[in-house]
DNA sequence: GTTGTGACATCGC
DNA sequence: CGCGATGCCACAA
């Protein structure tokens, strides 16, 4: 993917979303992921992209759009977001059927996408 | 135009 | 395992 113009920081957002749209159902992702998976932006270092990317996509999601999926959005420590309706937010993901466990959720089964992820974030001695 | 926040991730203690 | 500090952009007032 390619940036032609300033206007990609708008595009940089509809990517994330697009993204979260397509997590499928009774699926989850973290921020630091869409972060890797989007191309970083022109004019920005990777190395600064991959530590500051996962916040650009916060501040995106800050504006997700009532369709994108934003509760299947999750940080690396598996839980769900700080955000305000955090506890609303883990409802929606159990309702999905997603099974929280000690208040965290098993990337490694619904973590999305399904490829094989190096070192698991926040798994531990959960299984 | 300047200032202040923010829905994160990572390392050190 | 929890807390604090760091890195930087986008957006609203």
């Amino acid at each position: 993917m390619q940036y032609p113009s300033p206007q990609d920081q708008r595009l940089y957002h509809e990517q994330v979303w697009k993204l979260v749209r397509q997590v499928p159902y009774g699926k989850v992702t973290t921020y630091g992921q869409l972060a890797q998976m989007i191309d970083c932006p022109p004019g920005i270092d990777e190395n600064d992209y991959d530590m500051l990317g996962s916040r650009w996509v916060g501040t995106a999601m800050s504006a997700c759009p009532n369709d994108v999926p934003w509760h299947r959005v999750i940080n690396s420590k598996g839980k769900v977001s700080t955000r305000p309706g955090a506890q609303s937010q883990q409802q929606r993901l159990e309702k999905e059927g997603i099974v929280f466990a000690h208040d965290r959720i098993n990337l490694t089964i619904y973590g999305w996408p399904v490829e094989e992820r190096t070192g698991a974030p926040a798994q531990g001695d959960l299984f």
